[in-house]
DNA sequence: GTCTATATTGCGATAGAC
DNA sequence: GTCTATCGCAATATAGAC
C-alpha cells in the first residue's frame, strides 16, 4: 500500500468535492471511498481544508499542460480554433473541473484567486493579441472592441459545458447536440460575426 | 413585529445561502442576521431545508414577471433583443440569483428541477420559434441549426453575468465593460453572424 | 503507515416558559 | 409569537496502540 493511500484519498476527494461541495462531504465519506480511514487525511494533508486545496491544485495542474501553447505563428482564427479545441480536451480529460469552477463562480476561494487567475490572465492576453492582429490585418471588422468580444467568445465556448447537464431537461424534444458539432457551429457564427465585410 | 420576522428570515436566508451555500450557513447565523432566533425558522418554515426551498421559490417568483412576454407581434431580432433586455432587468433587480444558479449548475437540487425548468423550457420554445421564423423569412442564414445557435446565444448573454466578478481580476489593465455596452456589442456580432448574406 | 477510540465542537430541531 | 435551554447527533481532529 505505502503512501498510495494518499493518492486514493486525493482522487476520492476530487470526486466527492466536485459532486457535492466542500461542506457537504465529510472526511469519513472521503476515507471510506478511498478505502482507508479519516485519520489518514490529517496524517497526509493536515486537515480537510488542506485536502480541498490539494484537490483544487490537482485540477489546476491538469490545466497547465494545455495553457502553454505557442501561438505566435498561428493566424488569428487559428488561435481561437486552438482555444476551442484545447477546451474540449480539458473537459474530456477532466470531467470534474467544471463543477469546481461553478462553485468558484458562486463564491471564489482564496486558492482560486492565486492559482487559476494568473493562467486565465495569460489566456486573455493571448486572445486579445490575436484579435488585435486580426483587426490590424483587415481580417476582422475594425469596429469590434477587444474586451466585450473576448467575453462573448469565452461565453460561447464555455457556456456549452456549463449548461450541458441541463440541455436534456430544458428541451427534451430536441436531440442532443454533440460537443464537436456545437464548437464548429459556434465558430462559424462567431467568425461570420466579426469578419470584415467588403462594401456592397 | 408580527410575522415580518418571517420576511426578515427569508431575506437573510436568500442573502446568506447565495453567498455561502446551503451547508455552509447555519440556522443560527440566519437567525442572527434576521435579528431573531433559530427556533423561529422551525416555527415559520418547518426546517432549514424548507427555508432554502422558500428562498429558491422567492428567486424564481422574481423571474416570473419577466418570463411572460408577448412575442407574437415582434420580429425575430426583436425577440432576441427583448430577451437580452429582460436579462438585464432580472439581474439588476435580483443580484443574488446568479449565485443560486451557479450552485445549481454544479449540483442541481430537486427544487431547481421542478421549478425553474418549466420556465426555461418556455424560453427555449420562444427563442426557437423566433429563430425558425427568421430563417423562413430569409432574414437569417438558412444553414444555421436551432439548438446550437440557441446555446450560443444563451452563452453569450448569460456568461457576461457569470464571469462579471472575475473580469477585473483576469484583466486588471482593461477598463470595465458596462452591461449595456456589452449587450449591444454582443447583439451586433450575433446578428452579423447569423444574418443572411447577399451573394457577392 | 495504519487504525480505533475519543475529545471537543457545532449542528438542526424542539420542549416549554412567557 | 418569541425566546432560552437543551437534546441528540455528526462533524473534525487527534492521541495512542500496533
Amino acid at each position: 500500500m505505502e503512501d498510495d493511500s494518499k493518492q486514493r484519498l486525493l482522487q476520492a476527494a476530487i470526486q466527492l468535492f466536485a459532486a457535492h461541495g466542500f461542506e457537504s462531504v465529510s472526511i469519513r465519506q472521503i476515507a471510506k471511498e478511498a478505502e482507508t480511514n479519516s485519520a489518514m487525511i490529517s496524517y497526509y494533508f493536515g486537515s480537510k481544508q488542506k485536502l480541498y486545496e490539494a484537490a483544487i491544485d490537482a485540477q489546476a495542474a491538469a490545466l497547465h499542460e494545455f495553457l502553454t501553447p505557442k501561438t505566435a505563428e498561428l493566424t488569428p482564427q487559428e488561435v481561437f480554433l486552438r482555444y476551442a479545441h484545447t477546451l474540449q480536451k480539458i473537459h474530456v480529460c477532466n470531467p470534474t473541473l467544471l463543477q469546481f469552477i461553478c462553485r468558484e463562480f458562486a463564491a471564489p476561494s482564496a486558492h482560486f484567486e492565486t492559482f487559476i487567475q494568473k493562467r486565465l490572465h495569460q489566456v486573455f492576453l493571448l486572445l486579445a493579441d490575436a484579435l488585435q492582429r486580426g483587426i490590424d490585418e483587415g481580417i476582422f471588422r475594425p469596429d469590434i472592441e477587444i474586451v466585450p468580444t473576448l467575453v462573448l467568445w469565452a461565453g460561447m465556448v464555455n457556456f456549452y459545458y456549463l449548461s450541458r447537464n441541463l440541455h436534456q431537461r430544458i428541451s427534451p424534444e430536441a436531440q442532443a447536440c454533440s460537443e464537436a458539432a456545437y464548437m464548429e457551429h459556434a465558430c462559424k457564427i462567431f467568425f461570420a460575426g466579426i469578419e470584415r465585410r467588403p462594401a456592397p
